[in-house]
RNA sequence: GGCCUCGUGGCGGAGUGGUGACGCAGAGGACUGCAAAUCCUUGCACCCGAGUUCGAUUCUCGGCGAGGCCUCCA
């Protein structure tokens, strides 16, 4: 409990030193992703990056003291659109139901696979929509929002200090820049909290009729169902800060009458692909599936600790560049760690201190490679190693190798001595080539005291 | 146009007003029958210009370059 976590916060452009409201509940939400297709690498980043500090949090304050909320938005018009193209015979809310089950449980998959512990609670916006129609209502009540042409819209000038975490002033905003501004809204800057649905749109009963909710509703809402009206910590990506987070900040307040929504802001940056912009527009994203899965990157399948441990490499808040090269050199590193299970030792101070440091992954990681060089032969350095690791999630897990098969290994492991003490070369490198063959690779080393020679062997990960 | 990041050796990536982390790759070596693994040695980098300074990669200003948001997107 000493330790004490400092975090930039894109609220006040400070790193801060972190002070929970409640050390026997610390909060946060993370934004989530939209179930219309596999998540693709920019997706994995706020994944992984939360997941750490989520890791740290439960570290330092317990782990039955962290509440970690990250939505599953499954309302959104691209759903729409891949629910009418995927499954058109269906009625639409099955059609619906197909796309999002689907592509919920393949975030499941992904993010499992990249190491990342399941939040706390994992709520879905349409198991939300009658607080989101609560909220709206306590809006349109306070006169922060008003109805027009079927659309309830927020009410963005009356809201004083409107734009604090984009740093973006309402005034200076080239209105309708690069957007026709709509004409029933009062000001460019207003955003929709509830909009009618046509028949073959999804709708819920409002007062304002049957219709669904706007894009930034439901963060408000889930937020302050599991979290509370105020929390501890808000996380996604550099994209979201304005218009989303702003916007939710707006929604919350004025419905709640606070002075924040959450005290921390936390965005991670972006993702790029081989040097070049990743974007939906131009397609060339690539999948987390892809990266597990295929080999359309780099003409391989990738682990999913290699893809995990690439993305902790760089800095959260700082743009990562997801190549090959990138990759191979995660692997190198992962391939020279032990494998280990984590016992009751407690991490090692520098990667504590590195993480604590607004999870400085990068110091962290460097620090753990020392570590599992020290952890060679160090049953206790290994411990550490162990803990370490697993604060950061990257423990190389230790493969189960049944016994059969570890004593068969220790046979000819036995015999291949023998032969290389008769000087049979050949037979003795036939027995280590078969192994390799089998994914089991031989380490010849030196007794230092006798000279004589020791084999160890590993299942190669 | 507004707001905002970033620019360090082949690559990743720290850091500091006064000999220059570290990792990966590469090179050399030890060990080995040969490999692998392991260990040792090895890297003279800080976008450009001006300014401040005894001295700047580190501070200031100005360029240039890359990128992001302002519209669905992490």
């Amino acid at each position: 409990m000493s330790t004490t976590l400092r975090l930039y916060n894109t609220l006040t452009r400070e790193k801060t030193a972190f002070a929970p409201i409640d050390p026997q509940n610390v909060r946060m939400y993370v934004c989530g992703p939209t179930v219309y297709d596999y998540a693709h690498i920019g997706n994995a980043r706020p994944a992984i990056v939360f997941d750490v500090l989520f890791r740290l949090l439960r570290h330092v304050y317990g782990e039955a003291h962290v509440t970690y909320a990250r939505n599953i938005t499954d309302v959104d018009d691209k759903i729409n659109a891949r629910a009418l193209r995927d499954h058109p015979g269906l009625p639409l809310n099955e059609a619906i139901r197909a796309v999002t089950e689907k592509t919920e449980t393949q975030f499941h998959e992904d993010v499992a696979a990249l190491g990342c512990l399941e939040p706390t609670v994992e709520p879905r916006a349409t198991d939300n929509i009658a607080e989101m129609i609560e909220i709206i209502g306590r809006l349109i009540g306070n006169g922060h929002a008003y109805v027009a042409s079927g659309e309830v819209l927020f009410h963005t000038k009356s809201m004083r200090d409107y734009g604090q975490l984009s740093k973006r002033p309402l005034d200076e905003q080239q209105a309708g820049a690069r957007v026709a501004v709509d004409a029933h809204k009062k000001n460019p800057g207003d955003f929709v909290l509830w909009k009618l649905s046509s028949h073959n749109e999804p709708g819920w009963e409002s007062p304002w009729g049957r219709g669904r909710p706007g894009w930034h509703i439901e963060c408000s809402a889930m937020s302050r169902r599991y979290l509370g009206e105020v929390f501890d910590i808000h996380g996604g990506g550099l994209d979201l800060i304005f218009p989303h987070h702003e916007n939710e900040i707006a929604q919350s307040r004025c419905a709640h009458g606070t002075d924040v929504m959450a005290n921390v802001w936390m965005h991670n940056g972006f993702v790029q692909v081989e040097g070049r912009k990743m974007s939906k527009s131009e397609g060339n994203f690539v999948t987390i599936h892809d990266l597990l899965h295929t080999e359309k990157f780099g003409g391989r399948q990738w682990p999913g600790e290699v893809l995990r441990l690439a993305m902790l490499m760089t800095h959260y808040r700082e743009p990562i560049d997801f190549s090959v090269k990138r990759l191979e050199e995660a692997e190198r590193l992962i391939a020279k760690w032990p494998a280990a299970e984590a016992s009751g030792a407690l991490p090692c101070d520098t990667v504590m201190n590195a993480l604590a440091d607004d999870l400085n992954t990068v110091a962290a990681v460097q620090a753990l490679h020392a570590l599992a060089q020290e952890a060679h032969g160090d049953p206790d350095a290994l411990a550490v190693f162990a803990a370490s690791a697993a604060l950061l999630g990257v423990l190389p897990e230790k493969t189960e190798v049944d016994e059969a098969l570890a004593s068969a290994v220790d046979a000819l492991v036995a015999m291949r001595l023998e032969m290389l003490k008769a000087k049979n070369f050949a037979e003795a490198d036939k027995i280590r080539n078969e192994l390799a063959d089998k994914g089991i690779q031989l380490k010849d080393g030196k007794d230092p005291a006798t000279g004589e020679r020791v084999t160890t062997w590993e299942v190669k990960r």
